[in-house]
DNA sequence: ACTGGAATGTTGACAGTGTCAACATCCTTA
DNA sequence: TAAGGATGTTGACACTGTCAACATTCCAGT
């Protein structure tokens, strides 16, 4: 009997998880409505009943996306209490998250920007992953590792490198970098990336950021 | 007689450079094979002798931006020698020349992650605008602005820094920063940006960077 | 327990898209 | 001047997002 399968239970969130899993295993091109509703198994308008729009779907694709890096960025920082080594777990865990979700994630910046009206709730998710980089650095400033400056322009300053270095990182841009293998596993195998490799470019952008960051640095008010 | 507009002269470049028009002033989801020949005047599918796919378009399209933010840059720093002045006009050229063309610069960076076949033409215009950086990183080193390191790197720290600012700038997720009139300049009328609310939020960014590179920024290797 | 309506899923249809094959026109050069 | 390559045009096809009309299922109030 059919009963069971005519009503799906919960079809918005799957919709919204195989639409993620479709855009990181077959590319933003492959994502079309018709075919994401036959993998499912629904019909391919069904969709039609929980978003407006495939813009919609997209725009929830996008703040999912913000909520688990988010969860990402929480998990991999939250037993820690070295102030620096808190910093650079942090960093470390969101340039990780970009670079095994590329396609994701260059979804999640560019989406307001090519799909004309901005979602509220894509706004909420992404403010939330913001506040855990700002907690962090509060708790580096009262670990003694950073300066008391204002935290929120530090988490900008903050997030403007990693999400940088991670779009830089994801099309190869860093090619011109020496370190070749990364650069040849960015290249080849995008989504198969060896998580290994990436802490020694990252570094670079970390450690001038902490230099920046720290007390110690005079602060020259000439610029 | 129509002879002279049978056979458009350089078709090639004026679709570019149309494409590009299209982006800027009507969005991506309007930039369509129809659209875009209609507006030259030209039959829909004369594009095809000049571009294998409306991809490779896409991807002239793309690397037509890295030579212009080139050029940019060239031109805002070439006259300039105090060493400091010179990163900040670099700076902040690079976030200008972003912020105001914001869905090319998307398309510039997303380019090769969503459609597959790296082109190697991008690939070399965007190294074309990294060599100016990483040029002015050497000159600012020269002048005793900042420490000696390896300019690539530094270089790498820079662009990632600028890109992510200017990604973060241009789809509004530094709204939370409490600079309300960028903000709104932002959200509201992303074209028509007014230039000199950027160096306000830019500097933030700029001064961490110009610390971490400061010869009297101690290193400490102990991260 | 029944029933009307709301919620959800399905099917047929349509305009718009990228692209190709076949054809038309122009330009160059021998 | 004639041939052939380069360039532009038209008709056609498969595919896409989306909607209207219809079908099925669930649920609240009697």
């Amino acid at each position: 009997m059919g009963k069971k399968n005519y009503h799906h239970q919960d079809l918005r969130s799957i919709l919204v998880s195989t639409a993620s899993r479709i855009l990181e295993e077959e590319g933003l091109e492959n994502l079309t409505m018709r075919h994401l509703s036959k993998t499912i198994g629904v019909s391919r308008s069904a969709s039609y009943r929980h978003f407006q729009d495939k813009t919609a779907l997209m725009g929830a694709v996008a703040a999912d996306g913000f909520h688990r890096l988010r969860e990402s960025l929480a998990e991999a920082t939250g037993s820690i209490t070295v102030p620096l080594e808190l910093f650079r777990q942090c960093a470390w865990a969101y340039v990780r998250f970009a670079v095994t979700r590329p396609t994701l994630y260059n979804l999640m910046f560019g989406f307001e920007l090519n799909d004309g009206a901005p979602v509220p709730e894509l706004s909420d998710a992404a403010a939330g992953a913001f506040s855990v980089i700002t907690d962090i650095i509060v708790r580096c400033q009262e670990g003694g590792g950073f300066r008391s400056s204002d935290p929120v322009e530090m988490a900008n300053v903050t997030w403007s490198s990693l999400h940088g270095l991670s779009m830089l990182l994801i099309d190869g841009a860093v090619r011109m970098s020496r370190d070749g293998r990364l650069l040849h596993a960015l290249m080849t195998d995008s989504v198969e990336i060896r998580v290994d490799d990436i802490p020694a470019i990252s570094d670079s952008v970390v450690k001038t950021m902490v230099r920046g960051f720290s007390p110690d640095c005079p602060v020259r008010e000439s610029l």
